[in-house]
RNA sequence: GCGAGCGUAGCCAAGUGGUUAAGGCAGUGGAUUGUGGUUCCACCACUCGCGGGUUCGAGUCCCGUCGUUCGCCCCA
């Protein structure tokens, strides 16, 4: 009636649910730190050519997904559909290989596509991703794995999968190509449309269609692994070799294909089984020509992205609600003790605690049922009767205990709060 | 872009062509309670996402549209 509402594909992240973004995003900082990937942040919009070049002009994510526009100036630009290519693109521009050694980047933001929303998917996303840049050891395929699959658990993830394939070099890439396309063509009216379609466009998803007939032909298709180089082979042993001292379990997936055309060797998705159909996770591989693509020097480089909503969603069926920080919860009743909550409060702050002050002017048992809800772990209660003029009663909603003591007292020991404070969050820990 | 389901207050919802649209939670005001969330009363959808149609009469049927969910597609 009038009201504007959010556009499709984009929601507001309401502060319940935000909880659950700080906690990753918290989580993420402390690991990727002691793996010494340091953030990167670059511009929500770039060049199109950039998308184009980067991420493959047959992909879908660049044929019919981007938002893509003119600017004022008649520039060409588009809203980045994924975070590797503007990295990348900043990691040639600042001469960052300059530097020399390694490069561990990582970065967060949204990210656009135009798509058709549902859960776990929106057309304004987020993303989580890292990019190392400059060793093409397969130490940093795995280390790159083990730091996502370590994120995830640290998160209280059970129960994901996470599967592995090399698509080889871009020559064995097209000999396995031409060997699919040669097994396929026979079968051809037997395949599902889309895939008739992909057959000439981009036969390597066909291995990953969802249709039962056609995923039966393709049980029987040669496997991208008996199209391995040598050097291609090894890597993917020695990969796996790691992933196995490790102690992290895989599956080798030889129908698991990437949808961005800079992917070579190593391929894999960390995917979880209570998505339903968004069940990857992360997502990420070797993408050893990009930066020499874009104009960059010759760099092999090995990444992944997390899709944050799809976390959210994993977390948010998790038992374990990320709890509030505050410490007191401040409630008055009369005038003169109004007054004195305000300062009560602003001290307890200058203090270091966290405190919330009453201001909804409701009854006195209205007030004391929203410190309960407050999460709060003590409630102070300021009187306005005579004798409790200098007087604070602190209720420890944890413990229902109750004690009453001087406003002085309260402030001027508040290494024994601190402490107390402590107690009762342990408790309510359990 | 395609197929299917759904759309009643902030939330959960009853209602399946017939006069004034149940109920619960939350919220607001008041009474009670001299202090731990009680109890009681009142208020809280001229309207059923929006627009049009059928009908004497529509939240209830039809069409369109928007939103949402699931699947396809795509992808993290």
């Amino acid at each position: 009636m009038g009201a504007i509402q959010a556009l499709r594909g984009t929601r507001d992240i309401l502060p319940d649910e935000v909880k659950y973004w700080q906690q990753i995003e918290s989580t993420a900082r402390t690991i990727l730190s002691r793996a010494a990937y340091q953030e990167i942040r670059t511009p929500i919009f770039e060049q199109t050519e950039l998308f184009e070049r980067g991420i493959g002009e047959a992909t879908d994510v660049v044929g019919k997904e981007m938002y893509t526009f003119k600017d004022r100036g008649e520039r060409s630009v588009t809203l980045r559909p994924e975070g590797t290519a503007g990295a990348v693109r900043s990691f040639i521009e600042h001469s960052l290989h300059a530097q020399g050694g390694v490069q561990r980047l990582w970065y967060t933001g949204p990210m656009f596509r135009y798509e058709r929303p549902g859960a776990g998917r929106q057309r304004q996303f987020y993303q989580l991703g890292v990019e190392v840049l400059g060793s093409a050891d397969p130490r940093a395929d795995v280390e790159a794995i083990a730091i996502a699959t370590n994120l995830l658990q640290t998160l209280g993830l059970k129960n994901l999968n996470l599967d592995l394939n090399s698509l080889g070099t871009p020559e064995d890439r097209q000999q396995y190509r031409d060997a699919l396309v040669a097994f396929l063509t026979p079968y051809k009216s037997d395949l599902d449309l889309d895939s008739q379609d992909r057959l000439s466009r981009n036969p390597l998803r066909i291995l990953d269609s969802k249709d039962q007939r056609t995923q039966a032909i393709v049980q029987e298709a040669p496997s991208i692994l008996d199209f391995l180089g040598a050097d291609s082979r090894s890597r993917f042993e020695k990969v796996q070799q790691l992933l196995s001292e490790l102690g992290i379990a895989y599956q080798v997936n030889p129908r698991l294909v990437r949808g961005l055309d800079y992917y070579s060797h190593i391929a894999f998705e960390i995917q979880s089984d209570q998505l339903g159909n968004q069940a990857t996770v992360c997502g990420g591989g070797r993408y050893d020509g990009l930066v020499s693509q874009l104009g960059g020097p010759n760099t092999p480089a090995v990444g992944w992205a997390i899709g944050l909503e799809r976390l959210v969603l994993l977390l948010q069926q998790l038992s374990a609600a990320p709890q509030s920080m505050l410490d007191f919860y401040l409630v008055s009743r009369g005038d003169r003790a109004e007054a004195q909550a305000l300062v009560l409060a602003q001290k307890l702050r200058q203090s270091g605690f966290a405190v919330e002050l009453d201001l909804s002017g409701s009854a006195f048992g209205k007030q004391l049922k929203r410190a309960d809800r407050s999460g709060a772990l003590a409630c102070l209660i300021l009187g306005d009767a005579e004798a409790e003029n200098q007087t604070v009663q602190i209720k420890w909603l944890v413990s229902g205990e109750q004690q009453a003591i001087a406003q002085a007292d309260l402030l001027s020991n508040p290494d024994s709060l601190q402490q107390r404070l402590a107690e009762f969050r342990a408790q309510a820990a359990q």
